[in-house]
DNA sequence: CCAGTTCTTACGGACCGCTGACGGATCCCG
DNA sequence: CGGGATCCGTCAGCGGTCCGTAAGAACTGG
């Protein structure tokens, strides 16, 4: 995924609308996906986290503005509002609750697509900044850096098992199936799962301290893995 | 069952579109099941509990969106709409009901295939993610991290064994013969019914305190199994 | 006491994950 | 531009786990 395109989930619930902005978003480059009320949006973003939302104050069901509190709970994904002209109240209380930028209607499918692109460099530069580090039992991870530690001294990780442990760092007491794994990390759809089997194994030799009994990394037989902290 | 395959319900009456989508799902993998109107629809639904609904539309008596409204009623099962082109009022309605996508006819059953895959695929994920801990007396089942404890102490559960269990979990105080349970947790529609006793008794053997005389997994003679809380 | 049903045990094959090795691609450095 | 090192994905073999089946024993209800 390129520096300034990325998954975007807009949540409209006017159709003609939708695919308008779908059409433009694409052209931009963004991967898009649609939703028409608040509860699917928020269902949606659990299940794919996207880069980016989309989303309209108007809304049946959930409105627009609870839907951005909601997202605000648990995840700092940039949002976009859309907003009727005039609506000073709703864009004020829109941006008290976060969002990051927002286009008036009627607005040009054009310039929507602008904003989104731009808003995601920025919050791209941003995360890169503010990069968090994980942490769990001896095993320190500079998500920003891209460098991890294990007991003090540095490990050497190649860009796929740095991926990888993030993934489990952030997914802990979750299991996966390989199939998961190589949509969520290596953002595929189909494949051969044993590369997933080889990768876990390469990361085991290097944050396990067994490598053939391994404590962070199970193996759930049957499905995947999980991670369990090293505590 | 693998990860991206399961039990579809089709609901459509036209029985060549039938043929031709069943032929396109279990060339895919999935397991379907066909009816021509949305009573029958309703009917397989409480029997089978799919994975996973194709629904029409249009349909002879109950029509389509009141078949999925019904089902929201009940479960939150991913439901997959088939559209004539140009009815964008019901899409619109559709996706307001829940549905999690729509393929507008005149359609590729190949596309309709992917689809269903992939809305599978979302929705077994989503499912992990919110993932309830289950727990009755002293047992406690996390079916996002597909691991179990009984009094405190991690059982080791097979794969078979952990979703026999999680399956007795969410049907409490219903008695099910040993077809009913093959169908539902193994997914079959014949095959030995002694597998089903093997494995209840090896996952008696883990969750009862003497398994010899068993509290939580009842038997009911002449018909099969029931659980009852451990409290 | 009998017939039907469930329990128990044992076993072989299927499946699954682990391992080590290999060739191609990519990246880096000269 | 060229050569070397690294990284990545694939594959086949192996060892272990799990699963379904069968067959005899124990039990239940009539």
């Amino acid at each position: 995924m390129g520096e300034t395109t990325g998954r975007v989930l807009v949540v409209d619930d006017d159709v003609t609308v939708r695919d308008v902005v779908r059409r433009y978003l694409e052209l931009a480059g963004h991967e898009v996906e649609l939703v028409g009320d608040g509860e699917s949006a928020l269902r949606r973003f659990a299940e794919r986290e996207p880069d980016l939302v989309v989303l309209d104050l108007m809304l049946p069901g959930v409105d627009g503005l609870e839907v951005c509190r909601r997202l605000r709970l648990r995840s700092a994904v940039p949002v976009v509002m859309l907003t009727a002209l005039g609506e000073e109240e709703d864009r004020i209380a829109g941006l008290q609750l976060g969002a990051d930028d927002y286009v008036t209607k009627p607005f040009s499918p054009r310039e929507l697509a602008l904003r989104v692109t731009s808003v995601l460099r920025r919050s791209r530069v941003a995360a890169a900044r503010t990069a968090s580090v994980l942490s769990d039992g001896g095993l320190r991870v500079d998500v920003g850096a891209r460098s991890a530690w294990l007991d003090g001294r540095e490990l050497s990780l190649t860009t796929r098992e740095f991926d990888l442990l993030v993934f489990f760092l952030t997914h802990r007491g979750t299991a996966f199936n390989r199939g998961e794994l190589l949509s969520r990390v290596w953002g595929w759809e189909f494949g051969d799962q044993s590369t997933v089997t080889v990768h876990v194994r390469r990361l085991r030799e290097k944050v396990e301290v067994d490598s053939a009994r391994p404590v962070r990394i199970a193996t759930v037989w049957g499905v995947g893995y999980r991670y369990d902290g090293g505590a």
